[in-house]
DNA sequence: GGGAAATAGTTGGACGTCCAACTATTTGAG
DNA sequence: CTCAAATAGTTGGACGTCCAACTATTTCCC
């Protein structure tokens, strides 16, 4: 299934070989694509047996850190930065595996809270303990090395006006 | 759009305010998931005028670097590290773009090979130029931190049976 | 206080990736 | 030589993400 040698090793030569330039940059694109799919995919390995993948994850988590386990629709997709149709898509199945539930807001007749269920609640435990065992799908990266990782993109996603500090 | 604060600093603070472990392992797996959305949002951005995406750049470019311009769609997929049937939507997109051609194997009546036409030779200079000049959607990491982040995730990758060298 | 503009969320459609199942061809063990 | 196993590719279905368009509600400004 897997090759003798680094198809991207490989690619960086021909690149070279071509004079095309950027190389260093299509490198690290082509590794940050590469060990993302990796990790995806180790992590939703991790997490099936429990009816979970990393988007409801990540939902999950988030409601059991607020004080009443619930967060308007919209400040999810802010927070996990993604569209809020897939907040709308990853709910609905929270909702269907009842781990979720949808509540109108008090005040505004706008905004639908997610609200945790206690079912869910226990769940984001497993997962987590789960993710822990695993790495978080990065087995095989040092402590030190997932610390200058996130130090590096945290100023890249800075840089690219993913948040304003 | 972006919020005035890192929402995965904030999940770390909340990941070590719950005791929770592997807090690092959980910032790198958060980071690469959001900086490879940008990344490949910027390079998606950067091919569209060219009708491409980044997929169908890769399949170009991998087409143009060979002697014939041609290969196996199962040699694609191995060298891209995608399923085969990726490998067919890919190029079912660029055979209707009118880029690359199908051709049966002369010898393996089970092969078809993906043959490059001049319209697809040209269009993937274009695309190279394009991505170069937005450093492959990496603007904001300085050279030294594109090779060190490719080096850090080339690592990972052989340790998770990526390749074999 | 009335209506345009902004905000919140959902729906439908397109796309890309994955998996399981399938067809067709080739390989290889006996 | 033959037939089971391996290999190559495609198809159909599920899923997750994105965008454009839409409904409903609230805000704001004159």
């Amino acid at each position: 299934m897997s090759l003798r040698f680094d198809p991207i090793a490989e690619a960086g030569r021909n690149w070279t070989e071509h004079d095309w330039s950027q190389t260093d940059a299509m490198l690290a694109a082509t590794s940050i694509t590469r060990a993302y799919q990796i990790m995806l995919a180790r992590i939703n390995d991790a997490l099936a047996p429990l009816g979970l993948n990393f988007s409801r994850f990540e939902v999950l988590t988030l409601l059991s850190f607020t004080r009443a386990g619930e967060l308007p629709m919209g400040k999810i997709g802010d927070r996990l930065q993604v569209h809020a149709t897939s907040v709308t898509n990853t709910v609905d199945r929270l909702v269907e595996a009842g781990l979720v539930e949808r509540v109108q807001h008090p005040t505004d007749g706008r905004t639908t809270l997610a609200r945790l269920r206690p079912e869910g609640h226990s769940l984001v435990r497993k997962g987590q303990a789960a993710l822990s065992e695993i790495d978080f799908g990065l087995i095989g990266l040092e402590t030190s090395a997932q610390r200058s990782i996130y130090n590096t993109l945290t100023s890249f996603r800075q840089a690219n006006g993913d948040f304003s500090e």
